[in-house]
DNA sequence: GTCCAAAAGTCTGGAATCAGACCATTGAGG
DNA sequence: CCTCAATGGTCTGATTCCAGACTTTTGGAC
């Protein structure tokens, strides 16, 4: 075997930029060098896997009780050879995120619960990620959704795209607490997979996934949610509307929001 | 040796992304499984080192006489071994983009200069990317460029970045016209680099190479400078004062354009 | 002309990854 | 109870990719 994980060192946040903490003004040169002639590959085959299913399985792509995918269906997908997609599996079992059942009806079953949040754990999550990798990818966040909403209030959508995002918008509100998150994921993704467009709806998910450890060691409160709610209506609204400008003015304050949240937390 | 490069082949588009071609409001699960089990890597080391560096050539990062990095340094930036890349830059001299020279002084001097069209190039481009693919790549150069430049409007601009951000402009405004796509590129791989966020500016010069191609596979014409020039003054204006809705309108706009002329001419 | 430093070029052993064939386990249905 | 299909588990040989040591070429400095 070739590493371990445990809970809490399990971290989505990936191999650091090297870039990251360049200035904010620094003198790049004429065109993009620094973010050209990044690193071609994140890490090994088997630590992007790792990586790839521990998002599926934190963002709730596939819930708890659920399985993922057949390994030879899965290995498929990934692109990856089944043998590295069973030492991913074995790892993010022995780290107690899956259990593995063969014969038929088998699989590897998500036990995955999003843990409540205790304190320091924020602290500890931001300390893992770096400070500037933080910002960074809040950034990035706002830069994509904001993105993301414009194009599909752009776009003339069909009375099924509207009922989705209609059906993600009462998915968020009447979540039960244990499934807010979930839920709230599944409404912003939403919008970035309605644009019809899978690069698109790549760079929220990854964009999302790196706040995921951030958000889940704070507190789901009362007011937040129904704040939020307030939020999500509004970006909802404006989308169905066709009104961009409205559509990226509410995504924008919505991830404004959160974000002060979060640093919030950390002051 | 493992793959063969020839210019008129040569191309940026990379894998086809497996859910390009899904339909615009497909019944996607709670959450985007679509997006999260897509391929972990887009190819083979060698192959996507390829890729790389051709964007590098091709977005002009590394001009035409220049040479890249040395090959250790190369190696270690893009985090893989002497050999992959040496594999990769073989490959590119053999298909006439580098040369290489040995000894002291010596290095990988790129040889490139964008062609210019001919009649059925953009057809050819487009072929070879696939129609979906290109609609997808449009739509994701539009939320990140708009969203990029929605987040350095909100940003305070410090002086040195106001000024990067000037000298770009009139970078584009002064260039020889072999010049402007490289000069073109800069402009506006600079906002995204100024907000900061390396990973915004990733996502941005991916966006724009998946267009390179197709955009130069059409003729560079005098209005259409004209008025490209005038927008992007819009955009950089937009952004030094502020106001990040207008920005956002002004790229949206920009991005628009150069969509439509690109329809135009496969119409 | 000699020396030297910086660069590309070469070689080797080992680790990671793959494709594909085959085995073992399980639960449903006959 | 037996069979079968779907699934995880295992093995093997080939390929890709790696780290690192070593060699050769080149042009400038002295």
């Amino acid at each position: 075997m070739r590493m371990e994980i445990t809970p809490a060192e399990a971290s989505v946040s990936g191999p650091r930029t090297p870039a990251a903490s360049a200035s904010r003004d620094a003198a790049v040169g004429i065109t993009g060098a620094v973010s050209l002639l990044r690193p071609v590959r994140a890490g090994n085959a088997f630590e992007e896997t790792v990586e790839r299913l521990l998002q599926a399985i934190k963002l709730g792509v596939v819930p708890h009780g659920e399985k993922l995918p057949p390994e030879r269906e899965l290995a498929t997908r990934l692109g990856i050879s089944r043998v590295t997609l069973r030492e991913a599996i074995r790892a993010l079992q022995e780290a107690g995120y899956l259990d593995v059942r063969r014969g038929r009806y088998g699989g590897a079953f998500v036990v995955y619960r999003p843990p409540s949040p205790r304190k320091g754990d924020l602290r500890r999550a931001v300390t893992r990620m770096g400070e500037d990798d933080l910002e960074d990818a809040l950034t990035f966040r706002m830069a994509v959704e904001c993105g993301a909403a414009r194009v599909l209030a752009t776009t003339e959508l069909t009375p099924r795209q509207r009922e989705t995002l209609a059906a993600r918008l009462s998915g968020v509100n009447d979540a039960a607490p244990a499934d807010y998150r979930r839920m709230d994921i599944a409404f912003h993704l939403a919008i970035a997979e309605l644009s019809g467009s899978p690069l698109l709806a790549a760079a929220c998910a990854d964009a999302r996934l790196r706040v995921t450890d951030l958000l889940n060691a704070i507190p789901v409160l009362r007011p937040n949610i129904e704040h939020a709610a307030v939020q999500h209506a509004a970006i909802a609204a404006a989308i169905l509307d066709g009104d961009p400008e409205a559509a990226e003015r509410a995504v924008a304050e919505h991830l404004e929001g959160t974000a002060a949240l979060l640093r919030g937390f950390l002051a």
